[in-house]
RNA sequence: GGCCCCAUCGUCUAGCGGCCUAGGACGACACCCUUUCAAGGUGUAGAUCGCGGGUUCGAAUCCCGCUGGGGUCACCA
């Protein structure tokens, strides 16, 4: 069983664009964990990189957030004791502690310029050598340093990584992985124009706002001796580390534009629960046993481990995505439903903005029937827009059934004509036994007459079951399209 | 290229030395239900567990090598 101290996760990304699902699974693994060991989720924007500042995508990425309901616990606007949680605010908190470093060695002042550096890595690759800072101010005289930084020069301050030995990586999922200090660099940490850097922000947010658990992408395995390493020179007692698995595209490749949406609030747009999204992301990487696939938000809560994340990547498939969301649509109640289809319906103008009672009302008399042929909520708009806009235009040999010709099928939907606007009881019970004695009466299959009265009422051949379809259409809108289907049999 | 991670049906995965003639789910296909399409039900196909060596009475499971895929080598995160 689960480790039950509180555990306190974040949730730290640059708000450099939209969340995509593999960083909402990340989200969602942190959300469980705090929510499971009555910890908290923390909310921590990464911006310190003032060249790649996204106006608006602070707002984006927590609009995200709320449309999942991974609400934080701390973090920008509602605040928390380890504040402020916005990253560039900080700068008075990493300045001093910058400075201690320095103080006590851990890092040192470089002057490098980058063209230097630049001149660097090409000496080394031309050697065949790999890249990578020469570590040339490490050495620096006090003397020097102290003039370089009297004449104004620009400088960083970077890691001394030790040039012996190695730093062991606990990662929960894959045990111990060593890396050789050789192999290191002595990266930036705080930059030239006062900023730290990841390496430097990321490790001592974590440690001063008492992070228990860090769950991050697997890329940044790399670069985690250096963390490791931070933690070391202040004696700070790391966190838990895990570095969940990537999610891929169809092809299995690292998710992008390509394959169609991979922003969680496209998703949403496009007509995918929340609940199936939720449990469609937990079991991309993780399980809880051989067989449970459908989990509700308190389960979940309840089941996750990170012990059970597996540490190999995974593609999200939008197949599977499409039977859960299907799934739950039907768990949910044909009103719930109407409302929930209705902004649709809004914007492909079936209905007005907003819809008037009258059309609320149908609405809620379509739901039923097309509620088991969701995928998507979006698919409520060519799902019922029959029930709105006559065809335009019939398909010939979808009207004319297989063995009758024009000449039989246009008389066929002459007597429907005649024995339909007779009819005085218009709903289900009504139409079925009178449809089926016209078709006896006529001497041709049932489902032939259903089939050539549907694509006249519809305009489709795939459509809900005949009788309920005309029952909500209505005898008016029924009769005035059989007529206009019947014309076109010329 | 160096370093690091990963490797079971098309996909998500179960499996943590014998229960595996490798289980489940999505997808595919077939059948049933049925006025069409869905939904639902039943069933079929689909992995010689990437390859090669070991260890062991016994390996998908442990070890080594190889191959393949991915990540990372920035004053970006």
């Amino acid at each position: 069983m689960p480790d039950l101290r509180p555990a306190r996760t974040r949730f730290a990304p640059s708000p450099t664009g939209f969340v995509h699902i593999g960083s909402m699974r990340t989200v969602l693994f942190d959300w469980l964990l705090a929510r499971q060991t009555g910890g908290q989720f923390i909310l921590r924007v990464e911006d310190t990189d003032r060249k790649r500042y996204v106006p608006g995508a602070e707002e984006q990425l927590k609009a995200s957030l709320q449309m999942m309901g991974f609400q934080w616990d701390e973090g920008p606007d509602v605040g928390g004791p380890f504040g402020p949680y916005r990253e560039s605010e900080r700068l008075p908190i990493y300045h001093p502690l910058a400075a201690e470093m320095e103080e006590r060695g851990i890092l040192y002042r470089c002057f490098c310029t980058p063209e230097r550096l630049e001149a660097v890595n090409r000496e080394k690759q031309a050697r065949r050598e790999p890249p990578g800072y020469d570590r040339h101010c490490r050495n620096l005289s006090p003397e020097d340093r102290a003039a370089q930084q009297a004449a104004g020069i620009p400088s960083v301050l970077r890691l001394a990584t030790p040039l012996d030995g190695e730093t062991v990586l606990h990662d929960v999922l894959r045990g111990p992985i060593t890396f050789k200090h050789a192999v290191l660099n002595d990266p930036v940490m705080i930059k030239s124009d006062g900023f730290p850097t990841y390496a430097f922000a990321a490790n001592v947010d974590d440690h001063l706002m008492e992070i228990t658990h860090v769950l991050r992408g697997d890329e940044w395995i790399a670069t985690s001796p250096y963390h490791v390493l931070l933690y070391q020179f202040m004696g700070w007692e790391q966190p838990v580390w895990v570095h969940v698995p990537q999610v891929l595209g169809t092809d299995g490749k690292k998710l992008s534009k390509r394959h169609g949406a991979t922003a969680i609030n496209e998703f949403i747009e496009r007509g995918y629960l929340v609940e199936a999204l939720t449990n469609c992301l937990a079991l991309v990487g993780w399980g809880y046993d051989e067989t449970t696939e459908f989990m509700t938000r308190e389960e979940l809560i309840e089941r996750f481990s990170i012990e059970r994340i597996s540490p190999n990547g995974g593609v999200f498939s939008h197949d599977k995505l499409n039977w859960f969301n299907g799934h739950y649509i039907r768990q949910h109640t044909p009103q719930e439903i109407a409302g929930m289809i209705m902004p649709y319906l809004e914007k492909a103008e079936l209905v007005s903005t907003p819809a008037t009672p009258e059309q609320q009302a149908l609405v809620e008399r379509i739901v039923p029937l097309i509620q088991d042929r969701l995928q998507t909520l979006s698919d409520a708009i060519d799902l019922s827009r029959f029930f709105f806009e006559a065809p335009t235009q019939y398909v010939r040999n979808d009207l004319v059934p297989k063995k009758l010709d024009v000449a039989t099928t246009k008389e066929l939907l002459q007597h429907a004509y005649t024995t339909l606007s007779g009819l005085v009881t218009w709903d289900e019970e009504g139409l079925e036994p009178a449809l089926r004695d016209l078709a006896e009466q006529r001497g041709v299959k049932a489902g032939d007459l259903f089939m050539a009265l549907r694509v006249a009422a519809t305009g489709s051949k795939a459509t809900p079951p005949l009788f309920q379809t005309l029952a909500v259409l209505g005898q008016a809108a029924t009769l005035e399209r059989l007529t206009v289907a019947t014309a076109s049999l010329e």
